[in-house]
DNA sequence: CTGAATCCGAATCGATACTG
DNA sequence: CAGTATCGATTCGGATTCAG
């Protein structure tokens, strides 16, 4: 438990907070939570519906994480079996709504980068065969 | 070369592209170039300066997908020895003001996520010995 | 200076089995 | 339902070496 130990760059860290908490909400199932959670309060299961293609372990390791800093708040019901629902801090909800910003400028941006993309593939194939 | 082939999620990938992006701009690296070229043009080894902590190999990785995805432009000057300087295209432009604000939530938040964690961290500590 | 290529240990991740 | 624990496969990523 508790490897934050990231050998060296820890110097560096603490001479730039900013930069740490950079690294943990520029990850891919952090900011799928916040999407999904920013909705609405979900259970396990369904965020892990919701955000198709996350294994269990990922899921689990990435709320705990998102619990640590503030950003989600985990309550359990004791009913049998368990319930455990996950809401969004106000914290977490202020960082949903900028992330919904990324999320936006994304989807608006969808065709030139597909398109950008297919065009520097072409660039990239040499032209094979006769010359 | 390109092995964009993901196994699976190629289905789920064309049915919601902007998954697809989110989960490319979703990067640590690729944030940090996005965000120091923003401010200003940069040659690799400045770039690479800037971003402590970035090796070689992963700079030249992730501007190759960067540049790929349209956000960055690579100028080669013919000098001696070579010049190559990156700027932002102006899709990577409106992109960096988008992330800007992501940083900007990170350094007004800074305090709150490390007193979370702090505060996190003690109630995990459960009381080792006499119990 | 810029970067490609290889080697190789470390970290990530998924699948599985098991618990309360 | 909501996890924890473990293991093997894959990937990541740094150090090094070499080239234009």
């Amino acid at each position: 438990m508790a490897d934050s130990s990231s050998s060296r760059w820890n110097m560096l860290k603490s001479a730039c907070p900013t930069r740490e908490i950079l690294d943990r909400i520029a990850d891919k199932w952090t900011m799928l939570v916040i999407l999904s959670l920013g909705e609405e309060t979900l259970r396990f299961t369904q965020l892990r519906a919701r955000i198709e293609g996350v294994s269990q372990k990922m899921l689990t390791q990435t709320l705990r994480g998102m619990e640590s800093d503030g950003l989600i708040l985990r309550t359990v019901y004791p009913t049998v079996p368990v319930t455990v629902e996950y809401s969004l801090t106000p914290l977490g909800h202020s960082l949903a709504r900028t992330v919904d910003v990324v999320r936006e400028w994304a989807y608006g941006h969808i065709g030139e980068i597909l398109l950008a993309r297919q065009e520097y593939n072409d660039r990239e194939t040499p032209r094979v065969g006769i010359g």
